[in-house]
DNA sequence: TTGTGTTTTACGACCTCC
DNA sequence: GGAGGTCGTAAAACACAA
């Protein structure tokens, strides 16, 4: 990778903030938003990152993160309900992962899914 | 304390869609 | 082509048993 640590790569690591710890605040308002939609609107982003004194850049990063968290714990999920019922196999996420939900468009998926809700 | 495992930010590489 | 998606990973922050 790039050396980010020496701030060479002019981002925003630096070596005394590698990376900053969000305020509870701001992780309750992510939160909230998420549960709300996974999938962050554009027009959301900048409310919320105005809002949270947070970049437009770092809420983006945080619902990816957030969302790999899920994917994560989900399939930790998975493994153990297959580990448990080894002759009864679970019948393969239906509605179940919600990540099966969100058939992959990202573009389109934001126009459809979010702005009826939103306003 | 401290050693260690887990979680949380942040990024690069690669992929898909318009 | 660019924006935004996943995936993998680095390293700081955190939790917690010994």
């Amino acid at each position: 990778m790039c050396s980010h640590l020496d701030g060479k790569c002019g981002k925003t690591r630096t070596k005394d903030k590698y990376r900053v710890v969000y305020s509870d605040h701001q992780r309750l308002e992510l939160e909230k938003e998420f549960q709300f939609n996974r999938y962050i609107t554009m027009r959301r982003k900048s409310e919320l990152s105005v809002s949270l004194s947070l970049s437009e850049r770092q809420v983006k990063i945080w619902f990816q993160n957030r969302r790999a968290k899920e994917r994560k714990i989900t399939r930790k999920k998975l493994q153990h309900s297959q580990q448990a019922s080894t002759t009864t196999p679970t019948p393969p996420a239906r509605g179940g992962p919600t990540d099966t939900q969100v058939t992959h468009s990202p573009g389109s998926n934001i126009l459809s899914d979010t702005v009826s809700e939103e306003y």
